[in-house]
RNA sequence: GGGGUGGUAGUUCAGUUGGUUAGAACGUCGGCCUGUCACGCCGAAGGUCGCGGGUUCGAGCCCCGUCCACCCCGCCA
């Protein structure tokens, strides 16, 4: 009887026996005579009973008890009696009859109830080891366990090693801003935290190790998001001899063990679904598509020259797009609706929002387009809109007209708002995997005035480009727009959660890819050089991919923010309310590492 | 860096056109209560209205600035 028992395991099974818990004073129900306690374990709750007639000293003491003392409380477990069953708790049909009761520890009255639901973000960040006791909290961080356990075992299982990176590293100007750490016995010299244990995992394919993985913490000194942190974690995996489709194999599988383990969710439809780039963005209007939603975007050009509405024509005419989108049962959406429609649409950058209502008259099986620019076209190019978007009686058929760029991110937007608002084809309980293939290697730069790696400049370009980029011209603008990427990302119900790529293996293409960025010999040399180098000595052929562990297992959990599935968390403004960080330091830290302070004294921040 | 929302009791919020003593619920504290599970009943305490300045006879309310939190754009894979 002297082993703790979870307050979770207390079941019918152990009707009888005496058993000793200890835990946290979840609730209180005080008669005076009967007190009975919720007491909350990491296991789950039990109801105790104190009882002046079967302990009367555990009894005068469970008066003095308060939310959130820490107790230790034994006696024997018994059946409820008839009609007092709790079916809101899965210890419901029990409780413990407490015989010894210890008070641990008390608590002062907390800031906030564990149970409020509408508590600040701020109370709560600033107190975060009592948002981490609420039951939910526990809940994600156990899913986050049981999720890197799985992948640990599934990689172990293929044959993957973990092998831990520096987290003093070398700054790489390309990608995000790095976050900075001074060397007191390099006066002047910097190092950075990791922005991903890229180039080591490459250096660690040149040694040799085959088949990589690591949990590994990521550094980005950008601005933040409810699913961006500075500090998040991703599984990072690289292997030698493997293509993409290998690579995305292993994936499936690791992601597959990952929801049977956390979720005991078979993953249907293994392989994911794949889509290039091109296709994503043409029938979805993003390369992260939310697969959930039936609704699919239409290019409406054809339909759209057979009348002479300006603003379609006018896009049509300066190479753009007009693009279609079908609102189910949106025909009786009244002008204000619309009006927020056409401005959420204009926040996302598109210059309005077109739409033609489809009505049947009264009593009247005509088909009748109610809508300000119905008249600029021909009932033959009307029907063939609806036809093309599928538009029914009592639907409304969006149009949005603007360069390509902005029509296909606006509707793809507008897709997935009307998705979720109006949720006649949105499966929200479905898990749609995809990958997304075949994504461009560059892309234009207009503030930098130079090409830039989609992915990283370390991604393999697509077989057949690889001749033309040796032989061709890196400053021909067409050329490098058309090159493909052998990169792929990972998308889980519109969220993208992973992505990879076959990096470059040769010591001469990785050159070559350097001067198509605009990074010089010498600046390669200096800020790769030692991966440069690496490839010269033996490099076999590869690849991996990264996934993002804190929104991956967001999704898992159905959480709102990453914050909810990371212990402890950051704010917008990159701080932890908890500890204070970040602060000012010591005067005497700052000479050790050569630092002198330009900042207004007010600015500068105490400890 | 830009835009939006919010900040009033320990917490979540209300607070009229600028007008007397700033309210409610929950929580806390005290009392009563032997089948509750958001226990119930009675009573009490609890406020630098984020901070600084301004307008006004008078500011929680209007104006300017500033700080913090959240969301979005830029940025970020």
């Amino acid at each position: 009887m002297s082993a703790r028992t979870g307050c979770g395991a207390a079941g019918e099974a152990l009707i009888g026996q005496e058993l000793k818990f200890s835990g946290w004073v979840h609730r209180r129900r005080d008669h005076g005579g009967l007190i009975f306690i919720d007491l909350r374990d990491r296991s789950g709750l039990l109801q105790v009973v104190f009882n002046p007639e079967v302990a009367r000293d555990a009894h005068d003491l469970a008066h003095g008890l308060r939310a959130e003392y820490v107790i230790e409380v034994s006696g024997s477990l018994g059946r409820r009696p008839e009609g007092t069953e709790n079916p809101g708790i899965p210890t419901g049909r029990v409780e413990l009859y407490a015989q010894r009761l210890a008070i641990l520890n008390e608590a002062a009255p907390l800031p906030f109830g564990l149970e409020d639901q509408d508590t600040s973000e701020t109370l709560k960040l600033r107190h975060r080891y009592l948002d981490l006791r609420r039951p939910q909290m526990q809940k994600n961080l156990i899913a986050r366990h049981r999720a890197v356990k799985a992948i640990r075992d599934y990689l172990d299982s293929e044959g993957f090693l973990e092998i831990e990176t520096p987290m003093l590293t070398k700054s790489t100007p390309e990608g995000a801003r790095d976050y900075l750490v001074p060397s007191r016995v390099n006066p002047g010299q910097f190092y950075a935290l990791p922005q991903s244990p890229q180039l080591f995992k490459q250096i660690l394919m040149a040694s040799g190790y085959e088949k990589y993985f690591q949990v590994a913490r990521c550094f980005r000194d950008e601005d933040l998001r409810a699913d961006r942190q500075p500090e998040f974690t991703q599984v990072d995996i690289e292997t030698s001899f493997m293509d993409g489709d290998e690579i995305m194999r292993i994936t499936e599988g690791m992601l597959a063990a990952a929801f049977h383990q956390v979720l005991d969710i078979e993953i249907e439809r293994v392989p994911f679904e794949r889509l290039s780039y091109k296709e994503a963005m043409e029938r979805f209007g993003s390369d992260k598509p939310d697969l959930r939603i039936g609704r699919e975007i239409c290019d409406m050009a054809g339909p759209a020259q057979k009348g002479s509405f300006k603003v379609f024509l006018d896009a049509i005419e300066k190479g753009g797009r007009v693009l279609g989108l079908r609102g189910i049962g949106m025909a009786g959406l009244s002008r204000k609706e619309i009006d927020d429609l056409t401005n959420s649409v204009k926040e996302m950058g598109a210059k309005g929002l077109a739409w033609i209502k489809i009505k049947s008259g009264p009593g009247s099986p005509i088909t009748k387009y109610d809508s300000p620019i119905a008249k600029f076209f021909p009932e033959e190019a009307l029907r063939e809109m609806a036809g093309k978007l599928k538009a029914e009686d009592g639907d409304m058929m969006l149009f949005v007209a603007d360069s390509e760029k902005t029509a296909q991110a606006v509707i793809g937007k507008l897709r997935l708002e009307l998705g979720k608002r109006y949720p006649v084809d949105f499966k929200e309980d479905e898990w749609r995997f995809c990958w997304i293939t075949d994504f461009p290697l560059l892309e234009w730069d207009e503030e930098e005035g130079r090409f830039t790696a989609v992915h990283h400049p370390f991604t393999s370009p697509s077989d057949p480009d690889v001749p033309r980029i040796m032989d061709g011209d890196i400053n021909d603008k067409e050329l490098l727009s058309s090159l493909k990427a052998k990169a792929y990302d990972v998308v889980l119900n519109g969220c993208e959660i992973g992505g990879g790529s076959v990096r470059i293996h040769r010591q001469d293409l990785q050159s070559r890819m350097f001067s198509m960025l605009g990074i010089s010999a010498a600046d390669a040399q200096m800020k790769f050089g030692f991966l440069l180098e690496a490839l010269q000595y033996g490099a076999p052929p590869h690849g991996g991919l990264a996934l993002g562990l804190d929104r991956l297992v967001m999704l898992m959990c159905g959480a709102e923010s990453i914050r909810d599935v990371i212990a402890f968390p950051k704010t917008a403004k990159a701080a932890d309310l908890m500890s204070g960080a970040p602060s000012g330091v010591e005067p005497k830290q700052l000479r050790e590492l050569h630092i002198k302070l330009d900042v207004p004294a007010a600015e500068e921040g105490g400890q």
